[in-house]
RNA sequence: GUCCCCAUCGUCUAGAGGCCUAGGACACCGGGUUUUCAUCCCGGCAACAGGGGUUCGAAUCCCCUUGGGGAUGCCA
């Protein structure tokens, strides 16, 4: 059978990175396998879902390149499928609806399955027996149990559970005494009658578990007697996420279901629903989460958390996808910057991680730099030419030299808001890298050439390339210093930084004049700062 | 509270009982180099959460503790 996966998330609000890496993953899976990736809008909650939102996810999936399958599905046009599948549920007895307060209609619940002899999902574990509270009733009715455990401080902590987690239970009182046989009153209870009795001591029943084996995390179980019968229509006829997302798996016969471990709790009770309703039950994988740097999950005070603030912040998608990819998962080997064919081809489920991941700012402006280095240079200038007019000094009339300047620092952009760092090409007022300044301006003989240097610039016709490179030169060995040395001083005094593009190219589209001056007023500045 | 999950440098990770004196990347620190891509090159700092087992041998398996996270909704 061939892979079929999806994406289904609920258009609330933006779309969150952890999210975007989910998709990521399904789509990496489902590419890696020549599966199917299919979107899916879960929007059964129309209080909270918004055409805003649903548009900006497919901006977020088209922006990152993440094609989906087939039609895309919205949960919001399902609600008669939905609604059909609990009135089977109902005829069969799987589901049941759930006694009316007064004034309020009934939601519908899913009965946890009391039968579970050829159920494939649950198993036995044992009898086990615990104590409980005497001071609380121990109630029983068809819609589950309730009592009371009691805490180390001897206080009563109330436990309500389905009626499925405690087949074979009997209640003892202090003595012993058997006060309460749920197998003979099965008949009853499920009739509608009630039960509470007084002064149980002890309860002993046959405990089950539902289990499934994860892709990531391994084998996984939980008891039913921690679990509790489950809303699926709410008392306004509205179906719940449950059995939309469970009928609509099946619809799309979906074959993994890879989706946040925060949903593990809601795959036991997604397993028994399938299961009632006579499905095939997917193979899950629970990635872990995004964290923030506290270590916390992403929430909407940490800033940066949705995809569209990575975009307008000048990262570029196949760099966030890339490094996304790296989150939570690895080829195995040292390679980090992968393409997109590479990532398919390496991209296993088995190799994610179960521990959760914070994402480092940092390390995805790197990224991004190696991607933003193999642009073309038309996109890349188109790119910063954006974030250039948004600067204090830019106009339109400084294109011409913003293209020149651009192509020289495209190899050493990381994010598109350095733009701003150029500013040197484009302004007198710019801050000087101080600790770098000092420590190349202490040395005398930098003072010295840098001075003589010039004093020969102010003497060429041409200020090119060609003839400043001649006229350092020609300093240097005057002045006996190696070939070189001055290109730090000159650096420091015309653009205050200790870093960027050729030294040469950069003094000529500088300018003469506006070079000279700023050399005179670095040199000016030390003697200033020293006196 | 209860249940579940997780735990290697600051961060992302490699690691399937001997290949580990624990590797890589980012970050950080230091140094170098600067006319032929210097946001480059070299070096350094830096981790198996703690404690018990199992084993000839443990980062790796088991248990406990600690710390973090999740669930415990008529949200998804």
């Amino acid at each position: 059978m061939s892979i079929r996966v999806r994406f289904a998330p609920s258009p609330t609000g933006q779309v969150h990175i952890g999210n975007i890496r989910t998709a990521i993953f399904n789509w990496l899976f489902a590419r890696h396998s020549n599966g199917a990736f299919i979107l899916r809008i879960e929007d059964t909650d129309l209080e909270r879902s918004t055409d805003d939102a649903k548009q900006k996810l497919f901006e977020c999936l088209e922006w990152l390149g993440l094609d989906y399958d087939g039609e895309v599905m919205y949960q919001s046009q399902r609600r008669e499928i939905y609604l059909a599948e609990v009135e089977k549920m109902l005829q069969a007895g799987s589901a049941y609806n759930a006694l009316a307060e007064a004034g309020v209609p009934a939601p519908v619940m899913f009965r946890l399955p009391l039968d579970t002899a050829d159920n494939p999902v649950i198993r036995n574990v044992g009898m086990v027996q615990d104590t409980i509270h005497a001071e609380v009733p121990v109630e029983i009715s068809s819609a589950g149990i309730t009592f009371a455990q009691v805490s180390r401080k001897g206080k009563p902590m109330p436990v309500a559970a389905s009626l499925a987690g405690f087949r074979q239970l009997k209640v003892f009182d202090s003595a012993g005494a058997v006060l309460f046989d749920l197998e003979a009153k099965l008949e009853a209870l499920l009739n509608g009658e009630t039960f509470s009795c007084n002064g149980g001591a002890e309860l002993s029943f046959l405990r089950k578990e539902v289990f499934f084996t994860d892709i990531i995390k391994g084998e996984m179980a939980k008891p039913l007697d921690g679990m509790k019968d489950l809303v699926i229509v709410r008392s306004d006829g509205s179906p719940i996420f449950h059995i939309a997302n469970v009928c609509d798996d099946n619809a799309q016969q979906i074959t993994h279901v890879v989706r946040g471990d925060d949903h593990v709790e809601n795959t036991y009770r997604h397993i028994l629903l399938f299961n009632a309703l006579g499905y095939n039950i997917p193979e899950y994988a629970h990635m872990p989460m995004i964290v923030n740097q506290a270590g916390k999950p992403y929430s909407k005070r940490d800033g940066d958390a949705f995809v569209g603030d990575f975009r307008d912040n000048g990262i570029l998608a196949d760099a966030l996808l890339n490094y996304l990819s790296l989150l939570g998962w690895s080829p195995g080997d040292d390679r980090e910057k992968m393409s997109r064919s590479e990532l398919i081809e390496a991209f296993k489920l088995e190799r994610v991680k179960s521990a959760p991941a914070q994402l480092d700012m940092k390390k995805l402006i790197n990224m991004n730099g190696a991607y933003i280095a193999e642009m073309p240079l038309a996109g890349f200038i188109a790119a910063t030419w954006q974030e250039f007019l948004t600067l204090p000094f830019a106009d339109e009339s400084k294109r011409e030299l913003f293209d020149t300047v651009a192509e020289l620092m495209q190899q050493r952009t990381k994010q598109f808001s350095q733009v701003s760092d150029w500013n040197y090409f484009f302004t007198d007022d710019f801050e000087r890298n101080a600790k770098a300044f000092k420590k190349s301006f202490k040395r005398e003989e930098n003072r010295l050439a840098l001075a003589a240097v010039a004093e020969a610039f102010a003497a060429l016709e041409e200020f090119t390339a060609e003839t400043l490179q001649a006229t350092i030169s020609t300093v240097e060995q005057r002045q006996e210093l190696h070939e070189g040395q001055l290109n730090l001083p000159l650096r420091l005094a015309v653009t205050g930084t200790n870093a960027g593009g050729d030294i040469l190219t950069t003094l000529s589209l500088i300018g003469q004049e506006r070079s000279l001056a700023r050399i005179k007023t670095a040199l000016a500045d030390f003697a200033a700062a020293v006196a």
